[in-house]
DNA sequence: GCTTGACCTTCCCATGATGGGAAGGTTTAG
DNA sequence: CTAAACCTTCCCATCATGGGAAGGTCAAGC
């Protein structure tokens, strides 16, 4: 399979499969005769795992160690469910992060009028510089 | 005021001060004879305001945008309403996304046993590469 | 057989926000 | 007078993604 029927079939784009390759989150492509990578059922399902990773807000770094606890038959699962939660701690911290972000956003919008006058409390609280709402 | 003091004074550091020069989010600093910037009270105000706004998640783009409706006295605060409100429905909707990620892994990481056992249904669901829970 | 278009290759560059660090000039305190 | 603390510009790195150039290869249709 040429990398262009490898990306439509594991939802990686050409462009990333080359770049994953580069940066070694895979290894080396098997090559045919006229230098083209070719590929194989275990690789495309390295890449929509890679994928679904990706999509679950793994950062490549963490992917890195999954895929090799993946190819690793003989893992601990213990380590698996430590790289998830703390995953998940991530997500929520910058979950609550913007929530706060949006709630103090929110007063703001509220307290401004919305029209043509100049009034404005969201400018005036970004001009004093402190976050203490 | 040269850029050390500025950069204490506003909280943004010198680095991020120069950067925002370089990219027009602010106007060419003031030069002394040596060439050093030299800033006074109103550029510290903008650095505070810029550094609030960063706090609060607005992009560079919508930063822009909201400091030259800053500066502009006669701006009608409908416009500035409505970029407040954009940047509230786009946290909402990265929260949104996050939320569904951690729930997924969370569904996940509450059936893996966690210990020396190799079987994980995280893993194996990253294996199947759909996002289906 | 030849052309055309769809592929493939590598290489360089860009994004956005931030920062590290080099090489060189200036100021300030001891 | 010297050393440290500043300042300047310039280049490079990050992370994940992608655009695009220049050139090679292949398959289908005429």
């Amino acid at each position: 399979m040429k990398i262009g029927a490898a990306a439509a079939a594991s939802g990686v784009n050409a462009k990333m499969i080359r770049h994953y390759e580069a940066i070694g989150l895979l290894g080396p492509a098997a090559r045919r005769e006229n230098a083209y990578r070719d590929y194989g059922e275990r690789d495309i399902h390295e890449l929509r795992f890679i994928r679904r990773a990706r999509r679950l807000g793994f950062s490549i770094a963490e992917i890195e160690a999954l895929l090799a606890l993946w190819r690793d038959r003989a893992r601990p699962s213990r380590e698996v469910k430590r790289i998830a939660e703390a995953h998940i701690g991530d997500l929520e911290a910058r979950v609550a992060d913007m929530q706060a972000m949006a709630k103090t956003l929110g007063n703001l919008v509220a307290a401004c009028h919305g029209d043509d006058r100049p009034d404005c409390p969201i400018l005036d609280d970004l001009a004093l510089g402190e976050a203490w709402v």
